[in-house]
DNA sequence: ATTTTGACGCT
DNA sequence: AGCGTCAAA
């Protein structure tokens, strides 16, 4: 699409927490609600406040109890605890849920970082005494220039007139994984042994994100940051490799690290200065594709044609509808019956299975567009309410929960999606381990391609599905 | 005792 | 590359 005549759509999500939480309980729906962290300290600590509840004038950062104050019927909930550490693991489920959806019907899905915004933005503000953008349309280029830089001046020029032609960039993934907690006042760890038991929390979250990350992502992080911040007030950040995913091993390498900053005897149990926040974050990713299936990209069958994958809980997810270009893959593949993965994300993989026609999509994508219940509502009804699309196991659905096929747990719907992903991840995994090849020899699943279906509507270009390799 | 999390900038 | 800072929710 020409960069003159894109339209960028910016989603906000208000309080998403609080609307998470509302989606679990939707009794609490049009009531004065907040999301806290923790009990308590008077109440737990607000991250997320609801309009009803604004207008009373609670706030986030505000303690629970002082929002009962302002507002009597405000209800709080709580932010689940894991090892007595705050685990917002359901928002970030329900954030995978919303760039899925995103994802599945927009070319380019960008989570929006503002760069240029904020201490710059005050900056120029100050600088060319504005308030507005658009004030500063009467300075010229060399003006802006001169103040601000050749390249952000020229920049600034032409986002004053309508001119920004920044790529949105496809990119959803999170480019670090961290865990944190502070330890305030009294509760400072200044012992090695509540130390070691906070290595090891914090280690065991990092570990289980990472290992969702690594089957939903198909990614290993390479770098393991450990943060802390002491009662000296000094912040110290030092890092070290990640050779395995192991909690013990992230907590070992925290721990020693953070040994290093002890003060006391090492045959104390002291620690001084004390530690008031902790962190351990996961970065430097690499995609965890093996070599072999690299060279496999150059060969012909790959290349050209997508397979899929072949286990028990691939689907056909269209309905039989016999296309010419899938006697051709059936075909080729026949002549060579070797499939390979990679090209395909799990992720775009994983909806896949869910995906309906384009026109179906799109008239989903309408009735979607009014309120983010009804669209979530839709979305999963997609895979609830049609048997064969799912699996034809029988897959109990009592309310909002599912019950696995595979492990027999009960799941909520919303968490399905990464809750199956991780299966079959899981199984990718044992199989990869055993056969100590990513070369897959079982036979692909037919699929069908998409028809692109061209609407006369302005929007439904844009709505129209990323273009496959 | 606002907490947790993530990205970016500086050296 | 490693570390500190800063902002968002």
């Amino acid at each position: 699409m020409n960069a003159d005549h894109r339209v960028i759509a910016l989603i906000d999500m208000d309080c998403f927490y609080v609307q998470v939480e509302q989606r679990l309980q939707p009794e609490f729906l049009g009531k004065p609600c907040g999301v806290a962290q923790y009990y308590t300290w008077k109440g737990g600590g607000l991250i997320a406040v609801n309009y009803e509840a604004r207008n009373f004038g609670v706030k986030r950062g505000m303690r629970g109890e002082q929002a009962k104050e302002l507002c009597p019927d405000f209800h709080v909930f709580h932010v689940q605890e894991v090892n007595g550490k705050a685990n917002l693991t359901r928002y970030r489920d329900a954030s995978a849920d919303v760039f899925r959806v995103l994802n599945a019907n927009f070319k380019l899905v960008e989570k929006a970082s503002i760069d240029e915004g904020g201490k710059a933005g005050e900056r120029v503000m100050e600088l060319f005494q504005v308030e507005y953008i658009g004030q500063l349309r009467k300075y010229s280029l060399d003006a802006l220039q001169t103040s601000m830089g050749e390249k952000d001046g020229y920049w600034l020029f032409n986002l004053t007139r309508g001119i920004e032609t920044t790529a949105v960039n496809s990119r959803n993934l999170y480019k670090t994984i961290s865990a944190s907690k502070n330890f305030p006042g009294k509760t400072c760890l200044d012992t090695i042994d509540k130390i070691r038991i906070w290595c090891h929390n914090l280690a065991e979250e990092i570990f289980n994100r990472l290992e969702k990350d690594r089957a939903e992502n198909k990614r290993r992080a390479k770098l393991l940051t450990v943060t802390c911040t002491l009662t000296t007030n000094e912040t110290i950040a030092r890092s070290c490799p990640i050779n395995e995913y192991s909690i013990d091993r992230f907590a070992n390498d925290t721990l020693k690290i953070l040994k290093q900053y002890n003060k006391n005897s090492s045959t104390s149990n002291i620690y001084t200065p004390a530690i008031i926040n902790l962190g351990i974050s996961a970065g430097k990713f690499l995609d965890s594709v093996n070599t072999k299936s690299i060279a496999d990209l150059f060969s012909k069958q790959t290349t050209k044609v997508e397979t899929i994958r072949s286990t028990e809980n691939t689907i056909n997810w269209q309905e039989e509808d016999g296309e010419e270009e899938d006697n051709n893959i059936e075909e080729k593949v026949l002549e060579k019956p070797i499939t390979t993965i990679t090209t395909l994300s799990i992720q775009g993989d994983f909806f896949r299975k869910f995906k309906k026609t384009d026109e179906q999509i799109n008239t989903q994508l309408k009735s979607e567009n009014k309120t983010t219940t009804s669209s979530i509502t839709s979305f999963f009804s997609r895979y609830t309410t049609n048997e064969n699309v799912l699996n034809s196991s029988p897959n109990k659905i009592d309310d909002q929960y599912i019950t696995c096929s595979k492990c027999h747990k009960s799941i909520l719907m919303w968490n399905m999606p990464e809750h199956d992903d991780f299966h079959y991840a899981h199984e990718l995994q044992m199989e990869e381990n055993k056969t100590n090849s990513i070369i897959k020899t079982s036979k692909p699943i037919k699929r069908k391609t998409n028809k692109q279906k061209i609407n006369n509507q302005t929007l439904d270009s844009f709505i129209n599905k990323k273009p496959k390799n």
